[in-house]
DNA sequence: CCAAAAGTGTTCCGTCTACACCCATGG
DNA sequence: CCATGGGTGTAGACGGAACACTTTTGG
């Protein structure tokens, strides 16, 4: 039976993760300076090695895990690249992830611990290898997916005001929105649900809190932004 | 240098081609019994192995030449695929790719040789390992980018019909259309061009043929059926 | 002469867009 | 008391959807 696979060759597997944050109305990546060669010193996503015993999806979880000590994340397959020289030391073929997560959930000692940083997507350096090319395809697909689907609550905290949520879609889309005319869309999504608290750090008068109710949303999944 | 990469594992990789084509108003797709272990007499899509030398492209370019002998189609990448146990053989990741043939360009005697046959995609048997799954994604992207870029013409004949065109867009999109309307939105688009020719298969009256004109595409973009 | 597909405009309705002012509060 | 962000409604424009009849010709 094996003898079907003999003749082909076997190439190393590798994932990428385009880790995606919102903070201070920037949408930002986390990416670090790598400690390894080949490379060594160029800016670059976090990744790893695909072992035998785990699929794609796994891999790209343990990854994100090992990186941040986080589980149960947004995650989608961006897809694999693979042209024949863009690993600079052996052939590799990569298959990228992008991640979404709230900035206030990754502690600061994981950032030095791993030498990575969030760099704003508009000001992304020269990345190792084929990376820039993998976060413009993430950035593209996650533009696309926001709109048509409750992904945008995975960048906020639970609790967040319309005015924050409203800043993510302008910076998503890259052009500024309305605000009567984005909270109107708002209100017509009961799943979007107005809490009694209020957020005082942001104005003077305070702005009520709004969370994602993700029971209703089941039952009438229409979302659109 | 290598050592960084000693300690893990290389992997089989695979490109599987969805092979999409339009005909008698219906969408199609080449499908073929594997003639190989494992799954020897399963309904499956057409693959190879990626060699070390080569780009997941040209693997894909390479394979899809192997069953139909043409070059320059369009292909897209639909995704890696890594269940550990989506192979039964070995472990085996595979990158689908979908493509966008004219039926007509496909000679009977390659359906033969290779022992391929156009199955109605509404009528698919069960395949092989992930393979139904790779064409449900397939499908739902190729519907997606349909709206948007010219690719229908990549189905059809270099000369077709405003009927034809219309009919492909009711089956991708599963909804009949208005013809008035869809003409309307076909003559605001100055790159699908009237010829002076005339269809007369296709009824008694005849229908005036019309071409894509990528020149003048290039110039003015947009795109919307 | 009739069946079968080609070809052609107008009206209506709902959706999206533009737009400006008052409110509450901390300092 | 004023600067700052929070919060609210309406009218007009635009684009998409609905809709029916005439033409041509092979058999």
């Amino acid at each position: 039976m094996t003898s079907f696979y003999f003749e082909h060759q076997k190439i190393f597997l590798s994932v990428d993760c385009i880790i995606f944050g919102f903070d201070a109305n920037k949408l930002k990546v986390l990416i670090g300076k790598r400690q390894m060669d080949p490379g060594r010193g160029e800016w670059s996503l976090y990744g790893g090695f695909v072992r035998n015993d785990e699929s794609l999806d796994d891999a790209a979880d343990r990854t994100l895990y090992e990186l941040t000590g986080m589980r149960n994340v947004y995650m989608r397959q961006v897809g694999a690249f693979g042209s024949v020289d863009r690993d600079p030391g052996e052939r590799v073929v990569s298959v990228a992830y992008y991640a979404l997560i709230n900035v206030k959930d990754y502690s600061k000692k994981l950032l030095t611990l791993h030498g990575v940083e969030w760099v704003d997507l508009d000001e992304l350096p020269q990345l190792y290898s084929d990376h820039n090319e993998m976060i413009r395809k993430a950035r593209k697909l996650m533009q696309q997916k926001i709109k048509t689907e409750p992904i945008s609550f995975q960048l906020l905290p639970p609790l967040f005001t319309l005015t924050q949520l409203q800043r993510l879609y302008e910076v998503v889309n890259g052009e500024e929105v309305d605000k009567r005319n984005f909270r109107k869309r708002v209100k017509e999504m009961d799943f979007i649900e107005k809490t009694e608290l209020i957020d005082k750090k942001s104005s003077r008068r305070g702005a009520s809190l709004y969370r994602f109710n993700k029971k209703i949303y089941d039952k009438d999944s229409n979302f659109k932004l």
